[in-house]
DNA sequence: TTTAGGG
DNA sequence: CCCTAAA
């Protein structure tokens, strides 16, 4: 890898806690999806958990009259849910403290990876009766912008149409301060609670920025469609008709606002970066954070019977609601503005991490245990262990059930570039950086599956179909946030943001159903996944990444020196922050690819099709041998060729590598030779019969072909 | 988007 | 493999 255009990846990696998320309303995007759309982590998807975790929380500790501890929250039920499910089991969130965050996450082989991104991680129904799915949320951390004020956040209960409504004060944030302050609310079904309370801050409590956390996350096998996301629902004797309905809702919802959500916060510089938008959702993470880090809970406890099973909500409220936090929160945002540049490189963040289970299957209760800790001390990016579901599954499953443990200890974060004046503060400074992380994450954030260094672009495969399964090595497997490719609404206009806003709320809500499986930033593609061939171009996948991530959201702040890098100075809109797209994009997403060797099979066939096609016209070789091979590009064959030529020419004690058969060799040097003579390109005709021509021009001369 | 080459 | 100029 070249460090030089890459700084992204480094070492940044965010803590992104994660949040279960019941399994929402299913909404499906409508009919603006743009492939954008994906993702983002809602706010809304960060209430609802939180709403459920609280809720339940609270359903547990009213029962056991537990005061609110610090940890522990109390929660209501969640909107989404349906009302019955909800009660139906605690959930409890783990939140490990240890070195590095961590997210673990278990998911069954069948799982596809649909979701946009925004289902990404969070967004997982668990199912329970199936005894799939676990749901563990993750909530990236986001800090508020230094005005946030309190968000409130109403969620309906499905079944019971009891509005509950978090409500978050964090009076005066500091952005720097970043702090959600320990928060006691006790979520009272139809009542107003105040999720969190400003006395005291400890954000290091309640935000260890380091403290890894882990998320478990089991899927389904069930699950493989977008929309297929089953809402577990603990009593439901049929899942599946729960399912559907709860499609059907999520249906009805979302997407347009989906669409408006995503910024393109990097794509353009001339674009008004308007990060800010979701205050909403920030809040909530950050509730959900402070929160819920450290509640420790004991795997073994987790089972999350979740209860939530259906997910019905209502949207209005939110969206309202969300809308009116961001529009604030957007005023707040443009207020600031940034004037000098400075890149600032992505940080690493832990994440905190919560391990949900909720297994009917209690072996992996172990297995998830055994793996956090496994990856607490390893590398940032992503460890993955894998465990396979025993019996618990049915065979109505498919065969497949088995599971796929993954343990993410941090994500890969995209460079993140901001303009902030010479004479700013290093305050200003500090907060500039908060505010453009967390529009980052609140908005633009998308979650893209890595294996091998290749991004996994289709989600509908499942995870067997990616060649995910116990028996391939999960250490090539990562994810990654990216910011949200989409193109950002026109610049700067102080009017939009509230509807983006409220779109984007909706859009969250509902998109999180929709897409049970993890998302990757890209539009799908990779048709075939040949095994061998699959893995992999993408490049780095964690282990890079790894770097060290120092430190936390809270400490974004924390600007290595080297994390500053002056860019030169643009004019464009002087206050808004200003992605420098292209780079950034490459760099986030753009990392070198993997290095895959031409096997010798596929050197035959490179050279066959060029015997036949000649060598300007890469294209049809690529077309005619290599079609499947998503990971060779015509520019990879042509280059491969390029290489194949200068080591028939060289001794073979200088070649290295795999080495290639000498009759292959000779080929290469006869039908390099003969299409240079035939000026080959002439169109197209392979004539084969050529080839043999010049055959006999090779030294080694070889007859058959 | 492909080609063709340099890096 | 990447990056780009050209086509």
């Amino acid at each position: 890898m070249k460090l030089k255009k890459r700084l992204d990846y480094g070492p940044n990696g965010f803590h992104v806690t994660s949040i279960p998320k019941a399994p929402r309303s299913i909404r499906r995007r409508a009919q603006h999806k743009k492939a954008d759309e994906e993702s983002q982590i809602c706010a809304f998807e960060l209430l609802a958990s939180l709403a459920r975790k609280l809720l339940q929380e609270s359903e547990s500790s009213s029962a056991s009259s537990n005061a609110s501890g610090n940890d522990h929250a109390t929660i209501g039920k969640d909107a989404v849910k349906d009302g019955h499910h909800c009660e139906s089991k605690p959930l409890k969130t783990e939140c490990l403290d240890q070195g590095s965050s961590e997210v673990s996450v278990v998911v069954s082989e069948s799982a596809s990876l649909n979701c946009d991104q925004n289902c990404s991680l969070n967004e997982f129904p668990l199912a329970e009766d199936d005894g799939i799915l676990e749901r563990t949320s993750k909530i990236m951390d986001s800090t508020i912008g230094g005005d946030s004020k309190s968000a409130i956040c109403k969620i309906n209960n499905a079944n019971g149409n009891i509005p509950c409504k978090v409500e978050v004060e964090g009076s005066s944030l500091n952005s720097e301060e970043l702090c959600y302050n320990g928060m006691e609310d006790r979520f009272e079904q139809g009542l107003e609670t105040k999720g969190f309370e400003t006395g005291d801050l400890n954000m290091d409590k309640t935000f260890s920025s380091r403290d890894p956390t882990e998320l478990c996350m089991t899927f389904p096998a069930s699950i493989n469609s977008d929309r297929d996301v089953k809402l577990p629902s603990s009593r439901d004797p049929v899942p599946d008709a729960c399912f559907s309905r709860q499609r059907d809702v999520a249906l009805g919802g979302r997407d347009d606002d989906d669409n408006l959500i995503r910024i393109n916060k990097f794509s353009n510089k001339l674009k008004v970066y308007r990060p800010v938008t979701r205050v909403g959702d920030r809040r909530i993470k950050k509730l959900l954070n402070s929160r819920y880090w450290k509640v420790a809970p004991k795997l073994k406890d987790f089972e999350l019977s979740r209860a939530d099973g259906g997910i019905k909500p209502p949207h209005c409220k939110r969206k309202t609601y969300h809308n009116h936090e961001r529009y604030q929160h957007d005023s707040l945002f443009e207020k600031r503005k940034l004037y000098s540049r400075s890149s600032v490189e992505t940080f690493d963040g832990g994440f905190s991490s919560e391990s949900v289970t909720n297994s009917p299957e209690k072996g992996r209760k172990g297995d998830k245990r055994g793996s956090a800790s496994m990856l607490q001390g390893g590398p940032s990016l992503l460890a993955c262990g894998m465990t396979t579901s025993g019996a618990g599954h049915q065979a109505s499953l498919h065969s497949k059930d088995s599971r796929v443990k993954f343990s993410i200890k941090s994500f890969r974060v995209p460079e993140i570039f901001i303009e902030v004046s010479e004479t700013a503060t290093i305050g200003s400074l500090k907060r500039t950086v908060m505010d453009t992380v967390n529009a980052i994450l609140g908005g633009g954030m998308h979650v893209g599956v890595v294996l091998h260094g290749k991004k996994i672009r289709d989600d509908k495969r499942t995870l067997s179909q990616a060649g995910i399964s116990l028996e391939n090595n999960l250490d090539s497997l990562g994810f990654t946030l990216e910011p949200s490719t989409v193109q950002a609404p026109p610049p700067l206009c102080s009017e939009d943001p509230p509807l983006l806003l409220a779109c984007d709320t909706p859009k969250v809500l509902t998109r999180s159903p929709v897409t049970p499986a993890l998302d990757s930033g890209i539009p799908n593609d990779l048709p075939n996944p040949s095994p061998l061939t699959n893995p992999g171009e993408q490049v780095e996948t964690n282990h890079e990444a790894i770097t060290s991530n120092p430190d936390i959201f809270t400490d974004t702040t924390v600007l290595d020196s080297r994390a500053l890098v002056p860019v030169p100075a643009i004019n464009a809109e002087a206050l808004a922050v200003v992605p420098v797209n292209q780079k950034i994009r490459r760099s986030e997403i753009a990392q070198r690819r993997t290095r895959r060797p031409f096997s010798v099979s596929e050197v035959e066939a490179l050279v066959q099709a060029v015997e036949e096609l000649g060598t300007g016209r890469w294209r049809d070789v690529k077309l005619r041998s290599f079609e499947h091979a998503d990971h060779r590009t015509y520019v990879d064959l042509k280059d491969k060729w390029k290489t194949l030529v200068h080591t028939a020419r060289i001794s073979p004690q200088q070649r290295r590598g795999e080495p290639v058969p000498q009759e292959l060799l000779d080929r290469v040097l006869a039908a390099h030779a003969y299409w240079s003579q035939h000026q080959a390109k002439q169109q197209g005709k392979h004539q084969p019969g050529m080839l043999k021509i010049e055959a006999p021009e090779n030294r080694n001369g070889e007859p058959g072909i």
